[in-house]
DNA sequence: TGCAAATAGTTTGAATGTCAAGCTATTGAC
DNA sequence: GTCAATAGCTTGACATTCAAACTATTTGCA
């Protein structure tokens, strides 16, 4: 049966990139969450404390104790809202932007290999599906 | 440019699948670590805690923390390898059976959506590509 | 045989991630 | 001008994770 083997390669690809991932963060001092962090404001720019929560997924609860963290290490910057005295604006450091930089030309490596191995047409079209699935799901 | 394209696409479809996944497993009162768990035990059957251990990419000192947990919780089973005294077999319970099957129950369905959109030549090509692309990892 | 090295697993301490709930301060609406 | 909504913070509880130190057992070899 088909659909067992290919909930098995699918299963097994997540692990695989969740370990891909990992792996290149690891010996950089950060852990998943923070890069993850620091990609959603580096692919934003400057962004609400509130907005990036949400962006994440995680509660503003979790979010405060992060960016705090960040803030620590030096790789975010946090600045009031001078509009609205409650809210808050991070943005990328020097330090975190070189982070995100260096984690975002990882993955445009990886998606060159990919793209030469499957050649322009089948990468084409893999993409093309990877993206609606997305959608489904 | 496509590099940064699918390279966005690849980096969301990874972030819904993972939201994916916490979502169906988070009304059960399961953590996705533990249900990782279950998964590896409900597949592998039978298995010693040093190989589970690393099947999971955990170390055995992680590994035995959170079995515990789940020995409690009533979903795992471990036992003494009587043939060597330092050793562990960890099995499901007829609880954390039930929960496996479940889980993999939802990841079929899944993969039905996804054949049922794409179509059988489609997704043969795609589940094909996404095996490659992990051995390319 | 007997001892040293290897192996399986456990424990502990530290750091992080996470949420819910309750809190403060500020803003906005009527 | 007051009251509700909003943004964020704090705290307490629990889970994940590792490294390092430890225990118990087995195995290899002199």
């Amino acid at each position: 049966m088909m659909i067992e083997r290919y909930s098995q390669i699918l299963v097994e690809f997540f692990e695989r990139m969740n370990s891909w991932e990992h792996g290149i963060v690891a010996d950089r001092g950060i852990s998943l969450p923070q890069m993850h962090l620091l990609e959603v404001v580096g692919n934003h720019g400057q962004i609400r404390m509130k907005d990036l929560a949400s962006r994440m997924g995680v509660t503003t609860g979790t979010l405060t104790v992060m960016a705090h963290r960040l803030v620590t290490k030096g790789y975010l910057v946090k600045e009031k809202d001078p509009e609205d005295n409650r809210s808050s604006f991070v943005t990328l450091s020097v330090k975190g932007r070189r982070e995100y930089e260096m984690h975002h030309h990882l993955h445009g490596h990886l998606i060159e290999e990919i793209v030469s191995f499957l050649g322009d047409e089948r990468a084409a079209s893999f993409f093309k599906d990877l993206e609606e699935i997305r959608e489904l799901m």
